[in-house]
DNA sequence: GCTGAATTACGATGTTTGTCGTAGTTCGAT
DNA sequence: ATCGAACTACGACAAACATCGTAATTCAGC
């Protein structure tokens, strides 16, 4: 076993709060859901027991609350979330995704810079990265 | 009920086949399918009858196969699917979603051009639907 | 020590998803 | 006209998901 079960839509959502807000009861995570949701306590809990079961969060005590905190990066888990994003959603490719995510939300000054920076480094791994596709063939 | 149900991921792998090569019988679907996963023929018919009962995509004939269309612009349904990959991965942080996105592939220079240009553009737009925004509530 | 409010454990439920098999239909070639 | 390969219809199935209720536990304050 031990497969690394990925993330649902929801647990990655609550995930997502841990990674913003560090590690949170069950009531935290509950109320800063990102989508607006409204949802039932144990519905929240139910989700932080199936990460656990996942082993996607640790869990610790604060009296008599559940504190709970990820236990892996967000590098890691989100960068495949978006892997299968990609594929899904735009058979891979990646301009279209990125033009579509600009699309629908908004940026600060401060993320567009650093995005541009990205942006040029990114494009010398992609020569790379292509030379060696060519080469295999 | 009659809610608009949105595509699951691999209803959304055959959308982006099919706005990618346009008008497809369901072979076609099958080996175009971005992720590389082996899959019954009837596997690829279900989904695509599925979506068809979601109205998400028109039928013709061609012979004796079905051509399966989508029905929608390909903006109006992944600007959802964008929307949610957002909040559900990244608490609605567009910056992060790019960061991530770009470290998951590759972009060609012209994408990346186009990705530029976009950003540019962004930026004012983002001011005046805030500005929008406010005037409106 | 008791008790009540807060919290968790357990598990039920209805839906969606991805998967496919089998039975039936259709049509082009003979 | 018929026959077989290609294609569809129908529906079964297990797993995953999102949702929540109720029963049990726990502890802080009396």
């Amino acid at each position: 076993m031990a497969r690394v079960t990925h993330p649902s839509n929801l647990e990655l959502q609550a995930l997502s709060v841990l990674w913003h807000d560090g590690p949170s009861t069950v009531t935290a995570v509950l109320d800063s859901l990102p989508d607006g949701r409204d949802r039932a306590y144990t519905t929240v809990l139910s989700v932080l027991q199936s990460l656990e079961r996942k082993k996607l969060v640790k869990r610790t005590r604060d009296g008599r609350a559940h504190v709970y905190e990820a236990a892996f990066s967000k590098d890691a888990i989100v960068r495949r979330a978006s892997h299968d994003f990609l594929t899904n959603a735009f058979g891979g490719r990646l301009g279209e995704a990125i033009l579509a995510l600009l699309s629908a939300g908004t940026l600060t000054p401060d993320e567009k810079t650093n995005i541009e920076r990205e942006l040029k480094r990114h494009k010398a791994m992609a020569a790379k990265k292509t030379a060696k596709k060519a080469a295999k063939k």
